[in-house]
DNA sequence: ACGGTGACGAGAT
DNA sequence: TATCTCGCCACCG
């Protein structure tokens, strides 16, 4: 099991209608200071189909830095069909929305 | 093996 | 949560 798979079962484990951070994600899988790698993790999704990686935001409850491909819109339409709104395009309300964990 | 890379984070300003 | 800097460390060639 690399880190990578380690991120994308724990991306699984995240509920609909909820998120989780890089920072957050990293810290479940016991590597609490590898949130880039996450993200890193994330940007080469394997299998965006099983994977939920659009359930994983910044600390701020933005949506990643890089639009290659225009995934932030991509990410923004998958969560608002979970039920989740926007502060704006490309935030939401973490203290609402965050996945509390395990 | 080694170094560049990067969808991040915390702290300073 | 503006902007900058720097530490972080798995992956890949």
């Amino acid at each position: 099991m690399t880190f990578f798979e380690e991120v994308y079962e724990m991306c699984k484990k995240i509920p609909k209608g909820k998120v989780a951070t890089y920072g957050q994600i990293a810290f479940l899988i016991g590597k609490p200071r590898c949130a880039r790698q996450v993200g890193w993790a994330l940007s080469s999704c394997p299998d965006p189909k099983n994977i939920p990686w659009h359930r994983v935001l910044n600390r701020f409850g933005k949506l990643h830095q890089s639009d290659v491909l225009g995934n932030m819109h991509i990410q923004r339409d998958l969560l608002k069909e979970e039920g989740i709104s926007f502060i704006d395009d490309f935030t939401i309300d973490l203290k609402y929305y965050l996945w509390e964990g395990l």
